[in-house]
RNA sequence: GCUCCCAUCGUCUAGAGGCCUAGGACACCAGAUUUUCAUUCUGGCGACACGAGUUCGAAUCUCGUUGGGAGUACCA
């Protein structure tokens, strides 16, 4: 009987929760259900500087949200923990591996400055060499570096890798098997001076103590695989099978990042995203279906999971098909669950649309069409509406065109304030400025520029921002709406004009 | 730069030597249904990166080229 499996995902607690989690995590999920072993958490905030309570928290609620139950965690419990590593720090569990491996000689202490590191990479790029740690404490006494350890003197510690031979290791997903030279892999680090393990140790040796028996994790890590086998040999501990999947990716095909694409789980919940098109969607983009079939629940999914079925090539995160999806999952809803769902929606926005669009309504149902620009994802523009009294097309589109303009610039400013103070300075310094007559002006000029009037151009802009021609005070509802909607709406007008 | 990984329609993929004149889904285009839009249905466009080899036979195996990606931290 083998032995039964375990699997964990180790996301690291800094800022929103990642979508690249929640895939990893649904592979690991389905592979630990389908053998009918352990999903485990572990939260990696060994890096003091970057990790934080308040998202570990989210993260346990994202996993929730979608689905993804895990068997043991920091905030469920479990025979193996704790499952924070932080904790396992204060509780000594790393330190002692670190010394077993100098005791070994299979680590060594580095006495070198942030400074001297820096240096050395400095003249290593400088002469096009690999950059690597030169291993200039690698060969001292053990003795000698102990008392200057005694003396207080701060220190890190490096795992000792071979300076020749090679690393192979035979990916299940990949049909050659993965071959590094020794001599390309750095002395890393392993402790550092602040006491803390790095990833690395902390890793191996949790899952080792965790009982972990297939590691399912993220391409990034292949280059990386090395120094872990060679730490589990030297702890003398029994590997798990390491499995390396392709990377999430952003359009351009590089690693998915939060500039373009939406990375962060909470913002798929606020949008309406319901788990199950998510979890499926996530699906499709590592693991095909045998049956070919693209629309499929998480326990579908557990019962026909082959871990030989992942696609190692990265997949490109194509929001256009996730909501495809999610629009077949949300008009299958239940009456109830879509009126929560609606609820929701309408509920998000609210308390900031009231007080806006109160004043023009008489009845509660006014509410809806009140505040229906607002809510709307995109509107539709009417040119006659667009184009204010005594303009032409064209001399409106350049007004909306030089407002765009005017209004992008602020938003992608440093530090500057999307609300309805700022704007009305703005629009009105630029109309300022727009109205002004130069001296020796031609008549056409001239003609432009009287044409900057309060009334034509705001009503323009309102059309443009809103699609109607009446709507709470404008610059509220350019400051609500989000710079996002407003430039976005500014240029559809501009496309209707042409 | 160096090292490693990857490579089928625009995108996600099926395909484990003959079943492939390469199948499905999303997107796109056209048509039908719908007062409009959306949904739904029907049809269309559209790919094995390239070059050598192995083989009677290659999208499938090998090598090279090209392209893309990742790693190169006292971050994970």
């Amino acid at each position: 009987m083998s032995v039964p499996v375990r699997v964990r995902i180790a996301p690291s607690p800094t800022g929103d929760p990642h979508v690249g989690t929640a895939y990893i995590g649904l592979l690991n999920y389905c592979f630990a259900r389908h053998h009918g072993g352990k999903f485990v958490l572990r939260i990696e905030d060994t890096d003091q500087q970057r990790c934080s309570e308040a998202s570990a928290q989210a993260i346990y609620a994202s996993l929730k949200w979608l689905g993804l139950v895990y068997d043991e965690g920091p905030d469920v419990g479990g025979e193996r923990g704790p499952y924070v590593q932080s904790e396992r720090v204060k509780l000594g569990m790393y330190q002692r591996y670190a010394e077993q491996l100098i005791e070994q000689g299979d680590a060594y202490y580095c006495f070198c400055t942030a400074r001297e590191l820096d240096a050395m990479k400095a003249r290593q790029r400088a002469n096009n060499e690999p950059i690597m740690y030169d291993r200039r404490h690698r060969g001292a006494d053990l003795a000698e570096s102990r008392a200057r350890v005694a003396k207080g003197e701060p220190y890190v510690i490096r795992l000792k890798v071979p300076l020749e031979g090679e690393h192979v290791y035979k990916d299940r997903l990949r049909k050659l098997p993965v071959a590094k030279g020794w001599k390309e892999i750095d002395d890393q680090v392993l402790l550092k001076s602040d006491g803390w393990p790095t990833y690395h140790l902390a890793a191996v040796v949790d899952d080792h103590l965790m009982g972990i028996t297939h590691v399912i994790r993220a391409e990034e890590w292949l280059n990386s695989l090395p120094k872990h086998t060679l730490l589990n040999q030297k702890l003398g501990f029994t590997p798990p099978e390491y499995v390396h999947v392709g990377l999430l990716r952003n359009a351009d095909k590089s690693k998915i990042s939060k500039r373009k694409n939406p990375t962060n789980l909470l913002w798929y919940r606020e949008q309406g995203f319901l788990p199950e098109a998510l979890v499926n969607f996530l699906a499709t983009l590592g693991h095909s279906h045998p049956d070919g079939r693209e629309k499929f629940t998480l326990d579908e999914l557990v019962s026909v999971f082959d871990l030989d079925r992942i696609n190692v090539a990265g997949p490109v995160f194509d929001l256009v098909k996730l909501k495809n999806l999610q629009g077949q999952y949300f008009r299958e809803l239940s009456p109830e669950r879509m009126r929560a769902e609606v609820h929701r929606a309408v509920d998000a926005r609210f308390d900031k649309l009231l007080p806006l669009v109160k004043e023009r309504m008489v009845v509660g149902g006014d509410f809806i069409w009140q505040a229906e620009p607002f809510y709307a994802d995109s509107v539709t523009h009417h040119v006659e509406d667009l184009v204010p009294k005594g303009w032409d097309k064209v001399q409106t589109k350049t007004m909306l065109e030089q407002l765009q303009q005017a209004l992008k610039q602020f938003a992608a400013g440093e530090g500057s304030q999307w609300d309805a103070p700022s704007l009305e300075a703005l629009i009105r310094g630029l109309m300022e400025s727009r109205s002004q007559v130069p001296e020796g002006a031609t008549d056409e000029a001239r003609a432009a520029a009287q044409l900057w009037q309060n009334k034509p151009v705001f009503m323009a802009l309102r059309v443009a921002a809103t699609g109607k021609r009446e709507s709470p005070p404008l610059f509220d509802t350019l400051a609500v709406l989000g710079s996002t909607k407003t430039l976005e709406r500014l240029g559809l007008a501009q496309q209707k004009l042409r």
